[in-house]
DNA sequence: TCGGGTACTCACTTGAAAGTAAGTATAGGC
DNA sequence: GCCTATACTTACTTTCAAGTGAGTACCCGA
């Protein structure tokens, strides 16, 4: 099921793989905006007003080695870079919805803050 | 889709809600564990040795609050509690599987460390 | 009355993720 | 010669989840 750590292997849990892959604070925004089309740097920074450059770039270069999305360099100037979905980046797709439909069947039962995002310590 | 921060609302990312319920270090761990039976507070910490008792009964917690898990005290001597998951938590199976599935898959694909995982500073 | 078992809580520390603010290279326009 | 734009990087700081280790309340049996 989720877990292979009884078998002895040092593999990893594959949820927290997905977790890993998406779970960066921008990460299902940047993958939402790219979803029907690609985008550029800037226009990435105008649909998400509140992310830092620092924290775009970072999540757009783990999100392009983990191959879910493609980045496109265009040789002009001033420099013109194009991100969008790859194939298997797509293949994600089914999952990121699964989990926006049950997420938001839950926010609408509980539309309190959730236990998960409770601060540490009493 | 995933998001409805463009509708005004100032609603949450329902990917961000599942990330949230299920992205603690133990929690889809526990949730594992508790599939196909209810557990005590003892059991799962033997079935997971690393988890230390305070994340296991912050993450349980958690877990109850979130309506994922339900908590079930006998009042003997020594104390007895039982955990097992509530039909709300039910509900998550299929997407944790999804999940798992995909995770699974792509580590299988690339087997490496995946970027999420990575240090922020160079 | 001493230790043991259960199911925790509490105060403190560590470390990684995220945020802030500034800097960089390139070239075209004024 | 200076400003602008793009797509970043770098150094430093803050925040917060997770870990450490000790303590608590209860009662039982030896």
């Amino acid at each position: 099921m989720f877990v292979r750590a009884e078998t002895g292997e040092d593999r990893k849990c594959p949820i927290e793989t997905v977790i890993q892959v998406v779970g960066g604070k921008w990460k299902p925004l940047i993958l939402w905006h790219l979803l029907n089309s690609s985008k550029r740097f800037s226009e990435l920074e105008k649909l998400i007003p509140e992310v830092t450059q620092k924290m775009l770039a970072q999540h757009l270069r783990e999100l392009e080695i983990d191959r879910l999305v493609t980045r496109t360099i265009y040789p002009s100037v001033p420099p013109k870079v194009e991100y969008s979905m790859s194939e298997h980046g797509k293949t994600l797709i089914p999952v990121l919805e699964a989990m926006c439909q049950w997420g938001d069947n839950h926010n609408r039962q509980s539309p309190k803050p959730i236990a998960g995002a409770a601060s540490n310590s009493v």
